[in-house]
DNA sequence: TAATTTAATTTGATTATACTAAAAATAAAG
DNA sequence: CTTTATTTTTAGTATAATCAAATTAAATTA
């Protein structure tokens, strides 16, 4: 079913061309595209794009658009769950903070071994997100809807809870740290300020807090 | 103070030197050892020792012994830490059978990030032992006592408990599924036949079973 | 559509990790 | 203390992943 165990190159390359599809909402990619993500140059990419094709892991031909295939695809989910399943784990047993989780992540998803990731997954209890509020996808290689919008587009009255942040400088996730808001904080809108789209929001009871609309901007909330 | 970032295959070869010298007692190993344990060919070992001389984590001379140095005896002390940590994890936390932990915690020891095993460490409770019954190294490389002896070693009518196992083979391990032996498993020692050094013994009250001397040669325990 | 710009590939090297076959050094045996 | 056996190294290749420089194909612009 799923190929011979592949190297951390490349599952990585599949990784990159699976999210490059996805958050451009198409079915290719091209050779640049993939240089920049991985942080590698395009020659490199080209000889990694005649192996994967080798593989039967992508559609290419040169001068052509890269795409996924069935397997792949399969192969990048699974790369995709095994990291998401990780950041939950750094995340909620290990207390590392939220920005902190990607780069152990990054080594962590390429362990082999199918047990270790269904274990961890009953483990930390069938997470659904990770900590930046990212579907996880199943053991099947079921993705997950993305639940999630920016706190900006909440409705008055409307309650929510943290997942994530659009943006991840040092000032906002410090600005977020010193008003107590995480993942997981519930918010409820209170107000709208029509005048420049400030939010008056509740966190606990009898607890607001007036934010900016770049702030609710950059706030990733789910109901 | 630690060097840069070494490889898998270079903390592979570390850790393959310490434990070669650490079971002969002895201050050396030799090219032919470590290309058995790490199930390569010697012109292999050869020229990764040339490398390992260069960056002063061993000496060595052509067709000499080979001995780790200072800074290489930390690398592969804290190669070790890792793995067995990661052990702990994957017996106490996900439930590995004890013959299962090994293969995952051979990829799971290169992670690189010291912030990711003291956590886990603290997480794990501080524990001093991994499900093999070997010491776990502090953060500092201190390498702590083995308490332990063979079964075969326990004198008529003291009890012990089992920290692991000295052969690994299947069917050995199968027979101590068997009968319900396994880490931690109480044992007290009811006699020793002279003749042939048998053992009878009971594990849990009223159960009482006969072990060869082969069989009590190969079970760990610690009081 | 011809000229130019951009994207992608080819060519030729490089580093890391392996190997086989042959040679050399050391150790063991007589 | 030679001869033989063992251990270890050299020499020459191989694969994986990477790059810079030069070339070719595709896309854009005039």
């Amino acid at each position: 079913m799923v190929p011979r165990k592949l190297s951390f190159t490349e599952e990585n390359y599949l990784k990159a061309i699976f999210i490059l599809t996805e958050e451009n909402q198409e079915f290719n990619t091209s050779t640049n595209k993939i240089a920049e993500k991985i942080n590698n140059k395009p020659p490199t990419v080209t000889d990694m794009l005649r192996k994967l094709t080798d593989k039967k892991l992508i559609t290419y031909e040169k001068y052509k658009k890269v795409q996924l295939t069935a397997k792949g695809k399969q192969v990048a989910i699974l790369v995709i769950r095994k990291h998401r399943l990780w950041e939950v784990f750094l995340h909620d047993k290990l207390q590392f903070a939220w920005d902190e989780v990607h780069e152990v992540a990054e080594q962590l998803e390429h362990i082999h071994s199918e047990q270790l990731i269904l274990r961890l997954e009953k483990f930390l209890g069938f997470p659904k997100y990770d900590p930046h509020g990212d579907p996880i996808p199943s053991a099947k290689g079921k993705l997950g809807q993305v639940l999630r919008t920016t706190l900006s587009e909440v409705g008055e009255g409307i309650s929510c809870h943290v997942v994530g942040v659009k943006e991840s400088s040092t000032p906002f996730l410090q600005y977020l740290q010193q008003v107590s808001v995480g993942i997981g904080t519930k918010i409820k809108v209170i107000k709208k300020i029509a005048f420049d789209q400030s939010l008056v929001i509740s966190l606990k009871k009898n607890e607001q807090l007036t934010v900016s609309q770049k702030f609710s901007d950059n706030v990733l909330v789910a109901s």
